[in-house]
RNA sequence: GGCCCCGUAGCGCAGUUGGUUAGCGCGCCGCCCUGUCACGGCGGAGGUCGCGGGUUCGAGUCCCGUCGGGGUCGCCA
């Protein structure tokens, strides 16, 4: 090694010592025939003394982040030149040598921790921004990813999981979302697609009879941007044979206890459990944040013979919001837009005033009787204001999940510094593929009915004779871990049966043609032998983003893309020679035209 | 694809009702300074106000378009 101690180490018991420190310059305050040089490494700051004799030749012209190497002694500072704020600060290391490793040329932003830099010049010299020192900045946040890749890695291997790496370059599958192509040189024409997922490999190896597997495993969609996605990302991906929910379950707790432990929190096992129904019903949401309570209301009978047209729906629902009466008419006439921008038609409300009478345009239209109770059924107290959502269940159930959430926000409820666990599970095998295609879904096949998880979700045992004739009510062993309202990983039980398989597929409307050309792979597979078999996959960067305290998950990835899937670093993507295209093949019109045109979504694996 | 917000010096930002030479902090460059640690002092450089068009006697400011970034809904676990 260059150095002989790192930077950040050093302490009074180090006095006396000669010491050999690498690293870059992090500040420099000269004063004429003394300087005074911050030294930081990996490991932390030191402050150098320079004399004027050692700042000679190169070293007299140290600029920040000049990388340099330092040999000094370790002294003890005098009390009164003690610096608390660093835990370097009882000593210095006065410098017989400081050698220049390398210069720097004049920053594009700071280094120091305390600047604030937009994301845009970050990102473009994200080098440098991983060399920012300080717990709320990027390199703390990939040093943190590494030790959650151990933790998770020190669990699985203790309980004799094989880390198994999958392909890349595979085949395009019908998952939930659009695939990464990759033109194929030696068959021109032909194509491969980035995994979306391991999903379909992970089934296989079970069918290897590997029993235990998982990976930390690339995954890639191309679709649009949000704050936490990225076009390709990471999961935590698992599967186990010879396994019931409870099993996959509980090592997804120890998983994650090993994991938060690293931030010094002991998360209580088992995680509560609530069924997919309860959480609609209750929060509005299949993630609900239990940081606080604040919950829907049910509405829907105390309105049975409500005079008031709007109310007359299949689902009515309220949420509370603290003290909202008291918003002025414009914040009132924001909540409105807000509902609006969510595809409601708005959201009505009733002010409940201090003396306890209703406010607000909607009141006039209740019954006195309705007015009279009201309150007390939503649990609103004088100077509340209640939100109420009237039509169909689900859209209405979401539109006041997302409402208490922001009720949240805005009202301060949530316990920042809480740590909520749970799993959601029992979610329903089958929705009907009519909302699905009114959420912008285009169901497999065709069919009435199209998989809520993926194809391969086992129905519950209590559903197997009936999830075919009555596919509606059908629950399956599918489940999500959800953190602080975010969905950071979910999976379910697979199908191992051909039968059943057959008659799931039967409900989506897959002829057993089109299941064969679409899964035909897996389906053979499982044909020999096939043992039960489950899992669950992580969203590893989001856990790594909640953990760290970090607004987007690309402050936990080493080298991110910002919108529209364009690196600023490396200013990808970036257009090809006519020579690439040529032997990419990418312009060759394929002469048979056997497969039916992609674009036939289903679904995809959890998270 | 819809909606909202933001593009002014290397970085972070201010810029009033449209009005003279576009400012501030940090950084950068030069000189000075022997105990600083957000060191200090003196001096200096640095701008096609994202881009294109329009309105106007006059545009950083108003209008239209466009590009880039962020957020959000759609989409996507």
């Amino acid at each position: 090694m260059l150095r002989t101690h790192e930077a950040g180490t050093l302490r009074a018991a180090d006095t006396g010592t000669t010491v050999t420190l690498t690293g870059w310059v992090a500040k420099r305050r000269d004063h004429g025939g003394v300087a005074f040089i911050d030294l930081r490494d990996a490991s932390g700051i030191v402050q150098v003394v320079a004399r004027d004799e050692v700042l000679t030749g190169a070293a007299h012209d140290l600029r920040n982040e000049y990388c340099v190497t330092v040999t000094g002694e370790v002294t003890r500072r005098a009390d009164k030149d003690v610096n608390h704020n660093v835990p370097t600060g009882e000593v210095d290391v006065v410098a017989s040598e400081i050698e220049v490793l390398s210069a720097s040329a004049p920053l594009p932003f700071q280094i120091d921790e305390r600047t604030t830099v937009g994301e845009e010049a970050r990102l473009k010299h994200r080098y440098l921004d991983l060399r920012r020192p300080g717990t709320h900045n990027a390199g703390h946040a990939i040093r943190l990813r590494s030790k959650v890749n151990a933790a998770a890695r020190k669990v699985l291997g203790e309980r004799d999981f094989v880390e198994i790496e999958t392909p890349t370059l595979t085949r395009s599958t019908p998952e939930g979302a659009r695939d990464f192509l990759v033109p194929a040189r030696l068959a021109p024409g032909s194509w491969y697609a980035l995994p979306q997922s391991p999903q379909l490999f992970k089934q296989l190896l079970m069918v290897a009879g590997m029993e235990r597997y998982y990976q930390i495993a690339r995954c890639y969609r191309d679709e649009d941007f949000r704050a936490d996605r990225q076009p390709e990302f990471t999961q935590l991906d698992i599967e186990m044979s010879f396994v019931t929910e409870d099993d996959v379950l509980e090592l997804g707790e120890a998983i994650v206890k090993e994991i938060w432990a690293l931030i010094g929190v002991d998360l209580p096992t088992p995680f509560p459990r609530m069924s997919y129904a309860e959480a609609m019903r209750r929060f509005g949401s299949d993630k609900p944040d239990l940081r606080f309570g604040n919950e829907l209301v049910e509405c829907t009978d105390y309105f049975k013979d409500t005079p008031f047209r709007v109310f007359q729906a299949d689902y009515v629902g309220a949420v509370v919001m603290p003290g909202g009466a008291s918003q002025p008419r414009k914040q009132l006439d924001a909540w409105q837009e807000w509902a609006k921008q969510r595809g409601a038609r708005g959201l009505a409300y009733v002010l409940v005033q201090d003396d306890g009478e209703l406010g607000g345009p909607v009141a006039k239209n209740l019954s006195d009787e309705e007015k009279a109770g009201l309150a007390a059924h939503v649990g609103a107290q004088p100077g509340d204001c209640v939100f109420f959502a009237a039509g169909p269940t689900k859209s209405s159930r979401a539109l006041l999940g997302a409402a208490r959430l922001e009720i949240g926000r805005r009202c301060d409820l949530i316990d920042e510094s809480a740590w909520s666990f749970l799993w959601v599970n029992d979610a329903p095998l089958f929705e009907p593929a009519s909302e699905a295609v009114a959420a912008g879904d285009v169901a497999v096949g065709g069919g009435a009915w199209t998989a809520v998880h993926h194809a391969f979700t086992s129905p519950k045992a209590e559903f197997e004779a009936t999830f075919d004739t009555d596919p509606g009510p059908a629950l399956a062993y599918a489940y999500d871990m959800v953190c602080n309202g975010n969905e950071i990983g979910g999976g379910s039980i697979r199908i191992h049966k051909r039968e059943v398989q057959e008659r799931v597929f039967a409900v989506m409307g897959l002829t057993d043609e089109e299941a064969q050309e679409k899964f035909g792979f897996l389906l053979d597979a499982f044909a020999f032998g096939a043992p039960p078999h489950g899992g669950i996959a992580f969203g590893w960067d989001r856990i790594v983003m909640l953990l760290g305290g970090f607004d987007s998950i690309r402050d936990v990835i080493a080298f991110p893309k910002s919108g529209g899937g364009y690196d600023p670093l490396t200013d990808a993507p970036a257009p090809i020679t006519a020579a690439q295209r040529k032997e990419a093949g990418v312009d060759v019109t394929p002469e048979v035209k056997a497969a039916p045109p992609a674009g036939e979504h289903e679904p995809a694996e959890t998270s």
